[in-house]
Formats: C-alpha cells, structure tokens, sequence
DNA sequence: GGCAGACGTTGTACCTTCAC
DNA sequence: GTGAAGGTACAACGTCTGCC
C-alpha cells in the first residue's frame, strides 16, 4: 500500500551498540519510517536514509539533527561520492544518503540502512548491481559485471527447524539421518563440517502438532548450510559444506542438484567479505547483532552464479575451498585481522578478476553491529 | 464452476532454557 | 543478571473436498 500512494521520505535507523531501538519499553532494534500520502508517484521523489551512529540525547540535540538534515540534501548512495555528515554540534551522530523511491520500490527498505558507514552502504548497492565499489578506486571490474543469480536458481531452501521437530527427535545413537544441530561459536570454526547428531523419525506426533514424516522432510537435506540466523559478534561461518546431506534446526540446508565442486566453490563465496556484505543487506534485524535470515529474503538474495563462471574458474574455487576447508576463521568482528578470511578472498579476488578488496574488511570490522561498540568509527581527540 | 470450510503447510514472533 | 541458543504457539497462506 505504501509502495503505490505514498512517497517514502524519511528512514531513522540508530546503529549505537544496545540503543538499536526508539521505543523505551523495547530492547528490539526499530527503525523510524517517514511517508507522505499523495494523489500520483513522481519520478524525483526520493528517500532520505539517516544511518545514526549514536543517538540525540535529547529534545535540543534533536532538533539540532532535524535541523541539519532539512538544510541540506543528502547525496545519492550509487551516483554521488561522501555523505551527509549528522553533526549538528561538532560531534558526528551519524551520516544520511538518498535513493531513488522509484529504485527503492520492490526492493528491501533496509538495503540503504545496511550500515553505519555510507562507503559500504554504496558496495553494497554496486554489489546488488553486480559490481564491485572499492572507496577511492571506483567500480570492477572495468568491464562486465560479477555473475550473480538469485540462491532461488541453484536449489531450494530446506524445512525450518520447527518442521524438524515434527518429524524427528535427537537421537541417542547413529540413525539413517544425520543432522547438523546448532550452532556453538566456540564450536563451528572452519567451512568443512561433519554432522555432529542423528535424527529418530517420530512414529507419534508431538503433543498438539501434526506428525510430519520422515520421508517428505529427508529430500531436502542437503550439504550446503546456510545460516538461519546469526550472533555477528560471536560467530564466524555464514555457510558450511557437510560431508553428507543433513537437516538441521538453525541452518537452511540447500537442496539441491549441483556437483560437489560448485557447492563447495558456492561455500567459499558465501564465507568471503563480498557474500558478507550481501548477507547484511538481506538480514532480519532482532535485537542488534542477533539477526536471522527469512526463506523468502534468502532465496532471493544475489549469490556467485556457480553454473557459469567457466571450468577453470570453477576448479580454482574448489581448490581453494578445499585449500582453507579447515582452517578456523575468526569472529566476525576480527574480520580485518583473520588470515583465513583474507587467504578466502583474495582467491574469489583472484579467480573473478578482480582487485584486491581487503579495504571491506577494514569497514565492515567497524561495523557497530559486528564490534558492538563505537570506537572503531569514532575518531577521539584528547 | 464457484464457494466455503476443513485441513495441511509454511514462516516467524515470542518464549524458555542454558551457560557464565 | 545477561547474553546466547534453542523450542514452539500461532497466524497466514495454500490446497483439497464436498456441496450447491
């Protein structure tokens, strides 16, 4: 309704670590959307995005931001260099960016609230678009774009973990169904994984639930997971590659018809910062950096188009997924400093022709939401 | 063929449990 | 007490079936 006779005009989101929220009696992260009803859609109306760093203290301080981001227009995310800087009283609170309501219809509201930093926020727009955006360094590669396809064309997403329930419980012993159960920090450190528990098949149904067979849920095992929901300060994987087919309770499992070497090489991309990057921009915000990552929203989301990027492209990917298979990744947070994630990108750098993209792991370690905290941005004078 | 109700399926918001 | 992880009640939606 809103998309058709309204004009989208102003999104609030607050990206300061534990105040994701406006409300009081609310710990969930908010955003603030502004829209004006009218008769007929321009083609200039445009959206203004305020990505705050830390939130107005109070009413003066307020109205100092409204103030600031009424005088001035804040720049397109993909056409434009910089951003609005928010500092009505010298500190910065935040920066603003604008897109096209035309563009942002259709899409995901969330895509220019992505980020604290307007810089990621426009990789990830380039990246929607197939193209790599290097701050300083402009677009890649020069020619073409990255082959992407939506994760809807190369299988299907398996059951949620509630289906789980109703056909299997945990079993004591090996059964003829292995599963992939949680998701410890501590615990899930590297791509390669085996399956750490083994599903019964229920003859009974759960109390007041309807008794799913074993036999509909199976078929959509698969060996690639892909995170169902995620903790960004304490976690590292947002994809794993099995040894065998299992289900799972908080990963999707993909079904799907693809060759082992085209999982894997799919594994290894959604582990490098570029999948990250899209990754965040398709993610259901709970509470700050618990986040989960909804069927409809993930099938979807761009990824490497692991049908076609050529024989010896995909070969390379393999060998680099088995390679790193592994090796422990850091936390999310420690993205800059994790010598797996940087040996894991500069192989899809290498093998997609494109440049050396280190600098996004730099800007995305920044990231209130992965750090949970505002020092990283905050330039602090004495 | 059209409609309504029953029933099954899917997705998620909210709640509980666990560990420190 | 709090952060992290896991479980489930419920709503929305889709499909089937019987009746007119």
């Amino acid at each position: 309704m809103i998309e058709e006779s309204y004009h989208l005009e102003w999104l609030v989101v607050s990206h300061e670590p534990r105040r994701w929220n406006f409300s009081e009696n609310t710990n969930l992260s908010e955003v603030l959307v502004i829209a004006r009803k009218r008769e007929q859609a321009n083609e200039d109306e445009r959206v203004n995005c305020i990505n705050l760093w830390r939130q107005p203290r109070n009413a003066v301080e307020a109205l100092g931001v409204a103030r600031a981001l009424l005088s001035s227009d804040p720049p397109d995310v993909q056409n434009d260099p910089g951003a609005l800087e928010v500092a009505p009283s010298g500190e910065k609170l935040g920066e603003a960016l604008s897109v096209p309501w035309v563009w942002l219809r259709g899409r995901l509201w969330s895509f220019p609230c992505t980020f604290a930093q307007a810089e990621l926020v426009r990789a990830l727009f380039h990246l929607l678009d197939g193209k790599l955006y290097l701050p300083g360094e402009g677009l890649f590669p020069k020619r073409g774009r990255i082959p992407l396809c939506a994760l809807q064309e190369l299988g299907e997403l398996g059951f949620d973990r509630r289906d789980i329930h109703d056909g299997f419980t945990l079993a004591r012993s090996r059964t003829s169904y292995p599963a992939f159960w949680g998701h410890d920090a501590e615990a899930v450190l590297s791509m390669a994984q085996r399956p750490n528990r083994y599903l019964n098949p229920r003859s009974q149904p759960a109390q007041g639930r309807p008794l799913r067979h074993a036999s509909d849920l199976w078929p959509k095992a698969g060996q690639v997971l892909i995170a169902e929901r995620l903790r960004l300060n304490t976690q590292r994987l947002t994809a794993v590659f099995v040894e065998r087919k299992v289900l799972s309770n908080v990963w999707w499992p993909l079904a799907t018809e693809l060759s082992e070497e085209r999982q894997k090489a799919l594994v290894l991309w959604l582990n490098s910062t570029l999948s990250l990057l899209m990754l965040s921009g398709h993610r259901e915000e709970t509470e700050g950096a618990f986040i989960g990552f909804k069927k409809p929203v993930l099938k979807q989301m761009p990824v490497l188009d692991v049908r076609n990027i050529g024989d010896p492209a995909l070969k390379k990917l393999a060998q680099a997924f088995d390679q790193f298979a592994n090796d422990p990744l850091l936390p999310f947070p420690e993205i800059a400093n994790d010598p797996t994630r940087t040996a894991i990108d500069k192989a899809v750098a290498d093998i997609l022709g494109l440049p050396d993209f280190g600098i996004l792991r730099e800007l995305i370690a920044r990231e209130p939401i992965l750090c949970l905290n505002l020092d990283r941005l905050m330039l602090r004078t004495a």
